[in-house]
DNA sequence: GATGAATGAGGATTCATTCAT
DNA sequence: AATGAATGAATCCTCATTCAT
């Protein structure tokens, strides 16, 4: 039985601080419209104690993006081991949502980092993506889903795009339609939504189209 | 029978060329990781001289902005009043992709402009989005899509996210599927996808989810 | 008789329109602080027309002193041969108030150029100060007026700063007396309060003091 | 007996020698006409670096000309409350010339500022110029001084322009003169004559001009 | 004579970073 | 671990000036 857990030393309290406020400014304003100082005043230091704790913007800015991505990755890992049953897709969905209704700046960090081609770039690929198109193929040809093969891909990308595109376009619809997406209300019923459409694309229609 | 068009005057021509490599720089490293030097050099100019075209960096990227988004507005309007038939959206989605196919930097654009909450995001709001949910909403009443009534804006923000995603998340796919989604075959498949999932979403299932 | 002045040729009127606005703008901002596009829109011009009529900013600058100097000169030189009597100094203030009553931009130019040290300074000084000095102090000698002989410069100079004070110190003045000291009424009272003066120096006084 | 003053801070120091060498170019060249690098440099500093003092040029400016004109200030209300006897103008005059000796700069900037209307012209009149005409002009009712009442702030007036004047022309006069009127012989000259003068329009004569 | 477009030089200011304290 | 001060590089932008039209 673990005892209570030892409170972290002051140093990696701050550490996490940072963090935290460099997540929020660099998800919002992007990597260039993020300075030291920006960062440094979001979390009650000069811009000279960041360099106490990171080695630099651009060190700070790949701790940033891994502390976020590791747990995503973590996930996406016990998925792929699980037992792949009818409604994986839709426990897998609902366990991202409910992530990211945590992190709700992920997403966006992710999306500028993607769109900007930063240097992990590489890493997301071959680390989340790819995984997730493996297991996500695998999991199709299995169920027999209502698409070509060579759709299977495009399928995976599309749950992406729905998934991470809710929280990057949550602004414009937020302006559009007088309500937060990100509001819990929201973010539950976007996530009953994907899991209606998770069983409406994977069961297997009458007929098929084109 | 038109004429022929008359050659546009020489400062138009720069006036444009700037537009041009303002547009893909932007939507490359977003406004704050955009120099007007950049800018200038990729337009062969001094940096000096893009002040005789535009008042200075935000009026530049507005006037990108707007120049990139007018085409699209008029796209939905122009569907807005057409014959609402029952492959309206297909129809729709096949000309959007189209339309983006030569403009591949506006979807980034856009996104980018919606992350760091610009100002011509109410903007897009009003004249992009809501008027796609209201056409959108009005469509699937008639249909009789299988999904409740206040799950219709969530299907119409998808199918945003769809395309919009399919831009914005091309390079992570690039690195991870090997091959290029906005290469004409990935695009055409993309788009042929997407018809089909329209005809899946508005058809009557047998019975309802949830 | 002369015939009627012929209409000067639309360019002199244009180079004199250009010499009005920016002698009134390098009074008001100094030379540093005045841009040639300042002038140029001033003048309903644009900054490079301004080239088809002085050799570049310095020029016009010098072009604008000149003009403005050369009248003060002359009403000088005209004084320095006129009959010396009683009333010489009084006269004299008189008539040049009453010429800076249409120039009030000129002591403004002249204190600036002085302050900042420009190139017209020595000119100034030997074609303006330094005959009203020998001007002055010849007849300060004939007048056996209460003062020094090595105090006369003191004298003229004093007049030099009340009549050049009255217009650079106007705009505190503006502001401390709620009336403006170059509106007529201030000006004549000015003037007379200066002739007064005149008077009250020369005049032979009872006692010495020192 | 009070104990060795503590030495300032070194970054007092460093912020004092920008504003001595700050004050120097600004009465010699100007607002528009200083550039932070020329008074960087004037400092043995980086242009950078005074932005670690004071938040822009403006900013500088203004603390320059505060600290200048406080002590100026602080000598009129010293003088406002004191026992107003016949000679309380001669002793102003010379306490305030002896000030500007040590502080030659100080004239210039404020006839600068008041040529160019800048912002702190309403607080010069209203902290400088306001009471010394109050306090002259209830000195001069009671001296029964040789002018009209409507006069007096006009003689008030003078004397700023006697006083300012002094430093504000004497490059023109150290040309035409051949001396510098800044030098101690002059300036105590000076200060004589002024005595003398302020004796002299005080002083009731016999018969009233006008 | 007027102008739009182009430009090199320089303007103020911000930036990420370092270092002594 | 925190900071104030310093700085070189880069930011956006303005300037005076030129030149083809």
């Amino acid at each position: 039985m673990p005892g209570p857990v030892p409170a972290p030393p002051p140093s990696q309290q701050t550490r996490e601080r940072i963090l935290d406020v460099a997540e929020a400014l660099f998800a919002a304003h992007g990597f260039a419209g993020t300075s030291m100082r920006d960062i440094a005043g979001a979390a009650d230091l000069t811009a000279a104690s960041l360099y106490n704790h990171f080695d630099g913007k651009e060190a700070l800015y790949t701790a940033v993006l891994e502390r976020g991505i590791r747990p995503l990755v973590r996930l996406m890992q016990s998925h792929a081991t699980a037992e792949p049953g009818a409604d994986a897709a839709a426990a897998l969905v609902a366990e991202v949502m409910e992530h990211l209704r945590t992190r709700p700046h992920l997403p966006r960090l992710i999306q500028l980092e993607v769109l900007t081609g930063g240097e992990l770039l590489a890493r997301l690929a071959r680390d989340w993506v790819r995984p997730l198109l493996e297991y996500g193929v695998a999991e199709m040809k299995r169920e027999a889903a209502p698409w070509d093969p060579d759709e299977y891909p495009l399928v995976i990308a599309a749950w992406i795009h729905l998934v991470i595109g809710h929280f990057t376009m949550a602004p414009i619809f937020r302006e559009a339609l007088d309500e937060d997406p990100l509001a819990p209300r929201l973010l539950e019923k976007q996530t009953r939504f994907l899991q209606k459409l998770a069983r409406l694309l994977s069961s297997s229609p009458r007929r098929r189209a084109k």
